[in-house]
DNA sequence: TTTTTTGCAAAACCTTTGCAGTTGG
DNA sequence: CCAACTGCAAAGGTTTTGCAAAAAA
């Protein structure tokens, strides 16, 4: 395992505030970090790096996928982006300043219930008390059943991804 | 997401069992089958999908790589294997009736903390209490830092697997 | 004999790397 | 100008798939 490293998350609300941050750390505001802040900025949601290197579906214009990976690391470690997994399937990224929830997932109808931070803090506290150790959920998720799918019937030819 | 479908767990202590196991199933007992349980039989601790095919490093013949994983999937879907994912990297397999802990994974160190079934549904009834969430860890361990690392001075360059 | 399973090859998928050329400061 | 960054191409690691040949029942 070992999860990128990543600076205390910053709180940058605009995309002048993310490229004042990169200045102050001595990296360069290319073209291609500019689009990629513009296109997380834009984003709804935590997107796929193939996503993000789309373009919003064509709204913006494409990126080179392997520039966006380099990006989306760089961002990250100065700590204007974070990515997590969903289980299997492509890491999610979104700015640091609007995914502070930690999030748990369904396992069979990948519905996923976001909890504000400190929402969680009596389970970790829960298992640093029965196990030493500092539970986090940030990176990867809780994986489980949600209420609904808890309660159905079991599936019976319940298939993978 | 969606995890793998497996039966309930398979209490095969031997490979004969094992292989009873198939038969009842209509499931035929294939040499690279046998061999596969001779290797899961053998092995110490999880394997992934190319330690199998290695034969245990070649104490035992070397098996076709995507044989093996079709034989996996077979295999867990009748119970007798289960596999997880120790963060990023390669899923690990074991017998089911090896692999009855849940594991909480050091995201620092790679430390795995391996617990007895029961141990932790005292977390698992403080996240049904709170967010009516059935938490599983089998398939995707518990991630964060281990007490030695969690009392240690944060790491600088940090840096991703 | 017939249905399952195999082995090989190829591809799919996500991510990283090498490198020559471009660009931001 | 020159270090940082880009785009492209290629490769790396893990897993899946297609298919004709082999083998289990």
């Amino acid at each position: 395992m070992t999860i990128p490293h990543v600076g205390p998350p910053v709180d940058a609300q605009t995309i002048d505030d993310a490229e004042a941050h990169l200045r102050e750390r001595g990296m360069r505001v290319s073209t291609a970090r500019r689009l990629l802040l513009e296109t997380l900025f834009a984003a709804e949601r935590p997107l796929s790096a193939e996503q993000i290197a789309a373009g919003l579906d064509g709204r913006l214009p494409r990126s080179d996928l392997a520039s966006v990976y380099r990006n989306l690391e760089a961002l990250e470690q100065v700590g204007l982006v974070r990515h997590f997994h969903l289980g299997h399937g492509p890491g999610l990224y979104a700015l640091a300043s609007r995914q502070t929830q930690e999030l748990l997932v369904c396992e069979r109808c990948d519905a996923v219930l976001a909890v504000d931070p400190g929402e969680l803090d009596p389970v970790r506290e829960r298992i640093r008390a029965d196990f030493d150790f500092e539970a986090r959920f940030v990176h990867f998720p809780i994986v489980g059943l949600c209420a609904r799918c808890a309660s159905a019937p079991a599936e019976a030819g319940e298939a993978d991804r």
